[in-house]
DNA sequence: GATGAATGAGAATTCATTCAT
DNA sequence: GATGAATGAATTCTCATTCAT
């Protein structure tokens, strides 16, 4: 088969750059990398082919984690308001027990290096839940169906909060409630 | 006392510096920089230490920048609402004109490479406009005057809002308004 | 296990950069070092961490040749007279033979990177030949046993003809002659 | 007249080459040596055309510093020993007492930065100085006359005496008298 | 004559990537 | 398939020296 030997060190690798961006930011050493995986600096690019298609799965890898932790929550027998909580919900917890993927996504989101392939694909994996935002929005300034900003506002919504609850968890509930509380009440109509 | 040390070169190396990390992110060279502000690569040195120190200097510059322009939209006699509606639209309106400046700033925010020192700096400067968003909150979940998670609230919204705005600027006046919108729907109350 | 380090090439690095320090002191490019030993300026570096780490490695390497050399020509057997004047002989041989690695490390010891384990590990080293200057020392003033002190006029005059020697190689066997005479006999009682 | 200004200010910027050399060695940056020194950067070199030079300078000045020093000690009246310890031991006192310039010395005599002019003149300046060790050095195997190897020997025993007694300062006393007994019984005939 | 800003050629060191083993 | 030695271009930063003020 096409991938290479061994999935158990690709997935030290991806986790290793993953601790290793949230430490030292992207400018962090393959070798240093590979160190932190236990593996030789030359097998991380027989896994990536460069330090950029390594970030571009690092990327992948978490955006799908965290999109099939939200699947989890997502119970379409709830009310539109409780099933979008339980996602916020859901987020929020992924985010705060993830916190090096969170910091290292975060550098990797404005760094320019992730390509509009690897954003596409993760895109078209969820769709459920970019639906979700559909049906809550409700303002008269968008037009309807106007998935994107709302999906934008939903996230930045709720990296604020993680932020938050992430500095002082002893107050999490309230960070998640009131973060919840401005989206909700943002972006649905009264 | 020989030449004395140019406001112009400082200004031209901060501005390059902002082009460049907009365009090549953290990693763009020192060389090239100077090379953009028309200067000797010596002379970077001369005016900032290292190239965090220039970092530094480029995000409190911008930062500073930006409070002040918001300042000038900031009028008391407004009710609130539309005191705050100016100082959101001139927000966003910054973030149009100043787009290298948004871009750099993205970057150096997650990066980890500004100081405590320099937010605190920036933080200290403008009171202000921190007390807007205080005057303005009114979460039930929120105990009163939790301006920190409020303003991050604001800031986080205008930068999304932004970012669309950017993308479609045919487009900035819906974008402006439905992000101004969601923002004081979200926060205040009824 | 990949290639092994050879030690080929870090005796290439060590030769090169006695002969680069000999040639231009100590300010020495570590360029030029690479080049002369025939390697990539990157794999200096993977061989000796730093210059300094290097430097202190190049003096170890001809300390303890030069320790090793002095000890073939100890032997217990000869009256202390020409025990001593044996390794003497081999001393100044050994410096006119290695003229450069004499040059370098003059410039090395009174430079002040050889740290204080450096010299401590070739202290340790040849213990014998310390005894020897301990044996034959028997000066009023100094306390019995000041072996430093007996060891570094020892060395010092034999510097100074080597010297002298290396100048008038043709006088070599008066200048052995007359710096031992002078160190027996200010070294030796009556 | 040629000699610029200030005799204060070269005279500053020879202490603080000879403070920065002794310090850091001889890559003391020059803008070190004229922070030190109290003057502009530019100043440096216009009492010194380059850092060379300033060496050169700087070496000459404390050697003739110490001649002078040693002159003062000379005394033609004395019998031959006596004029010899006198002179020793004003040598090892100056070497204790300028110890910044000792250290700096050390390492420019073995840079090969000190140009043979620099010595000759030095060389010219004492002939008194010179005559002494002529007139203690009966050795068979150096033909008379052999002042050169003579007076390096003479260095060479009170350079490691300085070292010592500067080490152990409460024991000065028994390194300058040891040490002084070396030379002599070592430099003359029985 | 003094100053210190400006310069740009190097300096040491790092690092993504290749390839012999 | 895995390893880690080797590479050399690129990077940040330094510094002797020049020259406008």
């Amino acid at each position: 088969m096409a991938r290479p030997k061994s999935e158990d060190k690709r997935l030290a690798l991806i986790d290793a750059t993953t601790r290793a961006v949230a430490e030292f930011g992207l400018g962090a050493a393959t070798s240093l990398i590979a160190r932190k995986a236990g593996v030789a600096e030359g097998t991380l690019f027989r896994y990536f082919a460069t330090k950029d298609v390594l970030f571009n799965e690092v990327y992948y890898h978490h955006k799908q984690d965290l999109g099939t932790e939200l699947m989890k929550s997502y119970d379409q027998s709830l009310p539109v308001k409780e099933r979008a909580r339980k996602i916020w919900n859901s987020y929020i917890d992924w985010g705060l027990v993830n916190i090096d993927a969170r910091k290292a996504m975060s550098q990797l989101v404005v760094s320019g290096k992730i390509t509009k392939e690897t954003l596409q694909k993760i895109f078209d994996e969820f769709p459920e839940l970019r639906q979700l935002s559909n049906e809550s929005i409700t303002n008269e300034y968008l037009t309807c169906g106007e998935s994107p900003f709302g999906d934008a506002i939903f996230f930045a919504l709720a990296e604020t909060t993680m932020e938050f609850a992430a500095k002082e968890q002893e107050r999490k509930q309230d960070y998640m409630a009131a973060g919840f509380d401005v989206m909700w009440r943002g972006m649905t109509k009264a």
